[in-house]
DNA sequence: ATAACCAATATGTAGGGCATAATGAGAGAA
DNA sequence: TTCTCTCATTATGCCCTACATATTGGTTAT
C-alpha cells in the first residue's frame, strides 16, 4: 500500500537543477562551476543541501572539487564508479544473475571487434599468461588468473568502459562461484561431456586467426555460467 | 603535474565505512539502520557528514530513508539509477563511442539466450510493434521505434540489468545520429550495398526460430554503428 | 477494549561559525 | 622596472545548534 512513503526532498529536487545547470551550461572537463553560495542563493536554499547535492555528483565523477579552487566538472567513465556500490553483499541474487549473464553476452558478442583489432603483441602477452596459469588444484584456474586473462582480451577491444565492467563482475563470479552451491555440479557435468575449454584452446584460435572457432570454443567457455543462471532462474521464479 | 590535489575528505572515508558496515551487518532488503546520530557517534564525526554520506548512498540506491521511520536497506537494480548521469553532455565522445559499441555486442551476445527463452506471446507482441512502425522518413524508422522494438526483444531475455542498460544507451544513440556528422554516410554505405536489415527482417528470422539466420541479420542490422564507431575511434586515438 | 491523544524519536532543512588552503594583489627590495 | 615576499580574500571542509514535521508507540479517556 504505503509503499511510496520515500518523500522527493529539497536535496533531490536540487540535485537534478544542479546536474541540469551544468548540462546545460555547456562546460567542458576542468571548467569550474560557480561557488557552493552561489547555488544556495540561486535556488533559494541552504549551503547544506547544496553540499549533499554536488556530493552526489562528485561520487559519481560528475563533478570534482579542489579547496579554494572550486569545483570542476569532470568527464569521466560511466561504469568506472559502478564497482563501489556492485558488491556480492548489496546485490540480490536475481542481480548477480543478471550480470554474470550480461557478461557472457558480453564476451561473445565482442568477438568481432577482438578480431578486428588483434595484433601480435596481443598474442605474445597472452601467451606469457596462459604458461603462468597453474591447474593444479583441478582443471580450472583461479578467479585470479581467470581475470587476468579475460582483460587481457577486452584490452584487444580498446573499450575503457568494457574493462570497467569486467571489475564490476569479477568480484560477482568470485563470489558466486565460492557461494553458490549448486555450482560445481555444472561445471563437473562440462568436464565429463569434454566440451570443456580452457584459455590454451582460446589462445590457439587466436593465433590462428579462426574467428569461428573462438567463437564457439568461447561459448563452451562459458557455458557452464550461463547454464547455472539459467537453471538459477527457473528456480526462483 | 598537480593533478591530484582532490585530498580524500571524511565524507569519503565516511562513505567507505559506511558501505562496510552495511555489507557486514548481513543486512536484507528492507531493514533498518541505525539513525544518523548512532553514526555520528560511532565514526565521530558530526551528523551533517553522516547525512552527506548516506544521501550519496541514497543516490546509488543502496539505502533508502522515510521520515522518522529511519533508513532502510534496499536491494536495487545496480544499473537503474546509471541512466541519471550517463547523458550524452556529461560524457566524452570516447565513452559514447564506448557505450555504443558495448550495446550492439550485447545485442549479438544475447542471441542464444533470446532463442533459449522465446515464445509465441513474444513474437505476437514484437509483431505488433513492427506493423506500427512507420518508415516514411525513410528506410530507418525513428528513435522511439527502435528502442521499443529493442527492449521487447531484451524483456524475452528476462534480465532486468540489461534492460536498464538498453535505458542508458538509449539516449546516446539519439544523441550521436543527430549531432555527429559523419554517421549517416555509414548508413547510407549500407544501404546502397544492400545489406541493411530492419525489424521486419528480424522479426521473420524469430518466428522461423532460426537462431543463426538472426545473428547474421542482428550483425547486420548493427554494423553501421560498429563501423562508425571503428573509424570514429581511429580518427580520435 | 477501543479510540483519541500525546510524547518520543529521527529525518529534513536552515544558518552560523571556524579552520585551512589556494589565489592574487599589493608592498617592498634589487 | 621587475622580482619576491606577504597578506587579505575566497571557497571548500567540517562542526554545532535549532526547529519543523512526520511517524511511532504508549498512555489516557470513553
Amino acid at each position: 500500500m504505503r509503499e511510496d512513503l520515500k518523500t522527493i526532498t529539497l536535496v533531490d529536487q536540487l540535485e537534478e537543477k544542479l546536474l541540469q545547470y551544468i548540462q546545460s551550461s555547456d562546460l567542458k572537463e576542468g571548467d569550474p562551476l560557480p561557488s557552493e553560495f552561489f547555488f544556495a542563493e540561486k535556488y533559494n536554499v541552504s549551503r547544506n543541501l547544496v553540499r549533499e547535492s554536488l556530493s552526489r555528483l562528485k561520487m559519481l565523477d560528475v563533478i570534482e572539487s579542489r579547496r579554494k579552487r572550486g569545483i570542476v566538472v569532470k568527464e569521466s567513465n560511466p561504469m568506472a564508479n559502478f564497482v563501489k556500490v556492485v558488491k556480492p553483499n548489496l546485490l540480490s541474487e536475481r542481480s548477480m544473475l543478471d550480470l554474470i549473464e550480461l557478461r557472457c553476452a558480453m564476451e561473445i558478442g565482442i568477438v568481432p571487434m577482438i578480431f578486428r583489432n588483434i595484433t601480435d603483441e596481443d598474442i605474445n602477452d597472452l601467451e606469457a599468461i596462459v604458461n603462468n596459469e597453474s591447474y593444479s588444484n583441478g582443471y580450472r584456474v583461479g578467479p585470479e588468473s581467470e581475470a587476468k586473462f579475460h582483460t587481457r582480451i577486452y584490452k584487444i577491444v580498446n573499450n575503457q568502459v568494457l574493462l570497467s565492467f569486467l571489475n564490476v563482475v569479477v568480484p560477482i563470479f568470485a563470489y558466486t562461484s565460492s557461494n553458490f552451491s549448486q555450482y560445481e555440479k555444472f561445471t563437473e557435468e562440462l568436464k565429463k561431456a569434454n566440451k570443456n575449454v580452457n584459455h590454451k584452446d582460446l589462445l590457439k584460435h587466436l593465433k590462428d586467426r579462426n574467428e569461428e572457432g573462438y567463437k564457439v570454443a568461447i561459448e563452451h567457455h562459458l557455458l557452464p555460467y550461463v547454464n547455472y543462471v539459467h537453471a538459477r532462474k527457473q528456480t526462483i521464479g
